[in-house]
DNA sequence: AGTTTAATTGGAAACGTTTCCAATTTTTTG
DNA sequence: CAAAAAATTGGAAACGTTTCCAATTAAACT
C-alpha cells in the first residue's frame, strides 16, 4: 500500500465507470444499490482518497485559506489564528499560513504564493493597509479577503482592535490617576502602523485632557540593555510619572528594569500595557493594560472570509470602542497629595484561567 | 484583470506553444532570444503566475508541509511552529496547519487531510505515538515526516524535550534544595503522553533520590477554584514544601494561588515549572523552571522533513540532556536549618529580551 | 554545394477529478 | 404488451501543468 489509490483504480475494481465512482461517492446523481455496495467495498479494500489537488484543478478552488502574518510567535497572532481555526475548521476548511516575519517586502511573495496555491481566501495583517501592492492584488482578482488588526479607512472589511482609540482610553486612564508627564514606549516602530496609530491615538488623547505631550522612549529589536535606556530616559524627563507600553510583554520589561533602578512601580512609576495577556494577571504588582480578545478577533476575520466564499450574510465587527477593554491593575497608581496610601486604588482583578496544556 | 491567465493565454500572446512557456518560465530546455522575449512579455502583460494546483497535479507533489498540532494558543507548539517555518521559507516550502485542539479522534483525520492535499511531508505531535493510527498510515505511505514534542522508541524521527530526564532534573533540583515531600500539578494528563511521561519521570527521579513519592495535583479543563484545590490538597499533605508544575502557567497561577492562601513563596512552599516561558523571568521571584528550546525543536522536525524530501543527510536531534536546561529562579529556595535567611540561593537571571511587537 | 549535427518548436499525453451528454437499462403508464 | 418516462451508466472533455517525441529550423561541418 505504497501508491495511493485513484479514482479509476476504484473504478477498475468495481467494475464501472469513474464516472460512476464519483457520483457515488459525491452522492451526486444516482446509481443503482448493487454499484453503490460495490464501489463503498472498492474504497475500503484499496483505502482510496479523493485527491484534493485533482479536484481542485476541476473545481478551480480549494478548501484552504490563507494566512499572512507577522510572525506566529507573538501570542496575539497566535491566539488569532487559533480562534479562526476553530471557526474554518467547523466548516471544512484547512489553513495554509505563511509568515512575513515583519518584513514588508515578503508581503507581497507571500500573497502570490497563496495566489497561485488557489487558495479560496486570504486573511491578512500587511504592514501599511494604505498602500500595500499585494491588498490591491487580492482586490483586484475579487479573492474572498479580510484584513486582521489592520485600521483602514473602511475600504476593507477588517477585524482589528481600534488602536487609536485604545490608546486614548490609556490617556484617560493615567489622566484620571493625575498623572501629566507620561512616556510612550516602543519597539521600533517604523515597520507597522499598529504601534503607529496607538503613538498617535496617544498623544491625541493626552493633548485632549489638558496633559504634556508623552515623550518616546523607541527601542530597536536588537536593543541593549532597557534598563540603562530607562534610566537616561528618566534622566532627560524627570517629569515622567508614568509610561504606557506598546505591548504587555514590553510592560513587564519596563516594570523589571524600573525595579533594578530601585524604582517602586507603582509609586515611582506607573506603568500601562497593552493586549491584556494572561500573565498581566499573575505578577506582582498586576498590570493594567488594554486588553484585546484576539481569538475572537481571528474567528470574526475568518468568518468574513466564509461568508464572501459562501455568499452569506458578512458578519460585522465589533464597534471601536468594542474591540478593547481598559484593565485596572497594580501597576497602575493615583497621583495623589504626595501620600503614599493614595496607591493602589485599582481593584485586584481575580478569575484566571491556564488553560495551557502540555 | 479578474481572470487569472494560464499559460495557454500566455502562449496564445507570445505565438507559441504551451511547451515553449513552459520551457522558458521554467529554464528547462531550450529556446530563442527571440521566443523568450516574447514569452517574458506576455506573461508581464497578462500578469501570469502558474497555477500551483495545476503543477502539481503534474508533478504530484506539492511545496507544502502539513503540521498536526494540538493547538497553537499554546506558546511552546506556537514558538515551535515560527522555528519550523524560517527553517521551510527558506526551502521555499509553505505550511499546511491544522490544530486538533488536543483531541485524540481528530488526529487521524487530520493526517487524511493533509494526504489528500498531497503534502510533501508532515510534521505532527500526536496524543500516543505508540498506538496513532494516524501516525502509521504516514509511515506505510512512506511519507517523509517527522515527530514534535512525542518521546518514542526510536521507530520514528522525532524532535523532543526528554520529558522523562527534565522530569528527573526537576527531582534533583528540589533533592538538592532538601526537599523531601513534594506535589505533581497537572492539567488533566489523559489526553497527552507527554504530562504523562514528566509525571513517570519525577516520581521515578524522587524515588531514586530518596525523596517520597510525589502526591499528584490533577486539575480538570474546566477546572473551579484553583486556589481552593490548592488549600485542600495542602490540608491533605501538611509535609509538602515543593510543587513541580507541568507547566509555566500552571506554575504562575499556583504561585498566585500559594500567595492568596498567604502562603511566601519560596519560603513556605517552592515551585519549579516546565517550559522556560520568558516571562518566567520578569516575575517576582523569578520562576525556576525547565526551559526547553521549541523554536530549536520546531526547526529541526523541519529540516528533518526536508532532508528526507530531498534525500540528504538527516540532521540529529540533540541527545536527551540537551533537549532542556534547569534555569535556577527564586521560586525554589533551599529547605535550611529552619533558618529564613537561607533560603534564595539561586542566583538572580539578568538577560531578557522581550522581542514581541506589535 | 550537400550532409551531418545541434538547437528550437509545438502537438499530445498524462496527472486525478467532475460533469455534460448520449446510450442503455429499468420502471411506469395507458 | 407496447410506448413513454425515469433511472442508471460510461465515454469524453475540461481544468493547468510538464514532458516526451517528432518535426522543423538553424548551425556546423566536409
Amino acid at each position: 500500500m505504497h501508491q495511493q489509490a485513484t479514482i479509476k483504480d476504484v473504478a477498475l475494481r468495481a467494475g464501472c465507470g469513474v464516472a460512476t465512482v464519483s457520483r457515488v461517492l459525491n452522492n451526486t446523481g444516482s446509481a443503482s444499490l448493487e454499484m453503490r455496495k460495490r464501489v463503498v467495498a472498492a474504497v475500503k479494500e484499496l483505502d482510496f482518497q479523493f485527491s484534493e489537488v485533482g479536484r481542485s484543478l476541476q473545481s478551480s478552488t480549494t478548501r484552504t485559506i490563507g494566512f499572512v502574518l507577522p510572525s506566529i510567535a507573538n501570542p496575539v497572532y497566535a491566539d488569532a489564528l487559533q480562534g479562526a481555526q476553530e471557526v474554518l475548521t467547523l466548516s471544512g476548511y484547512q489553513m495554509l499560513l505563511i509568515c512575513t516575519n515583519y518584513s514588508p517586502e515578503s508581503e507581497l511573495n507571500a500573497i502570490r504564493t497563496l495566489i497561485s496555491k488557489q487558495v479560496a481566501g486570504i486573511v491578512l495583517t500587511v504592514s501599511d493597509a494604505e498602500r500595500s501592492e499585494g491588498l490591491s492584488i487580492i482586490k483586484n482578482r475579487r479573492l474572498p479577503h479580510c484584513l486582521l488588526y489592520n485600521n483602514t479607512p473602511v475600504k476593507h472589511e477588517s477585524w482589528s482592535v481600534d488602536d487609536e482609540a485604545a490608546a486614548k482610553r490609556v490617556a484617560q486612564a493615567f489622566s484620571e490617576n493625575r498623572h501629566n508627564q507620561t512616556g510612550f514606549l516602543a519597539l521600533n516602530f517604523n515597520k507597522s502602523d499598529r504601534a503607529r496609530q496607538r503613538y498617535e491615538g496617544y498623544c491625541a488623547g493626552c493633548i485632549a485632557r489638558g496633559m504634556n505631550k508623552p515623550k518616546l522612549l523607541e527601542i530597536s529589536e536588537d536593543f541593549e540593555d532597557l534598563t540603562l535606556r530607562l534610566k537616561l530616559f528618566l534622566a532627560e524627563n524627570p517629569a515622567i510619572t508614568g509610561i504606557f507600553a506598546s505591548n504587555d510583554f514590553l510592560a513587564l520589561a519596563i516594570i523589571r528594569s524600573a525595579r533594578k533602578l530601585a524604582l517602586n512601580v507603582p509609586r515611582d512609576l506607573s506603568i500601562i500595557g497593552f493586549d491584556g495577556i494572561d500573565v498581566g494577571l499573575m505578577v506582582e504588582p498586576t498590570l493594567a493594560t488594554i486588553v484585546t480578545e484576539p481569538k475572537m478577533l481571528g474567528a470574526g476575520a475568518g468568518r468574513t472570509v466564509l461568508s464572501f466564499i459562501n455568499k452569506t450574510d458578512v458578519p460585522k465587527p465589533p464597534s471601536a470602542d468594542q474591540t478593547f477593554n481598559f484593565r485596572a491593575g497594580g501597576s497602575l497608581a493615583r497621583l495623589g497629595a504626595e501620600s503614599s496610601d493614595d496607591g493602589k486604588i485599582t481593584p485586584f482583578p481575580s478569575s484566571f484561567d491556564p488553560k495551557i496544556r502540555n
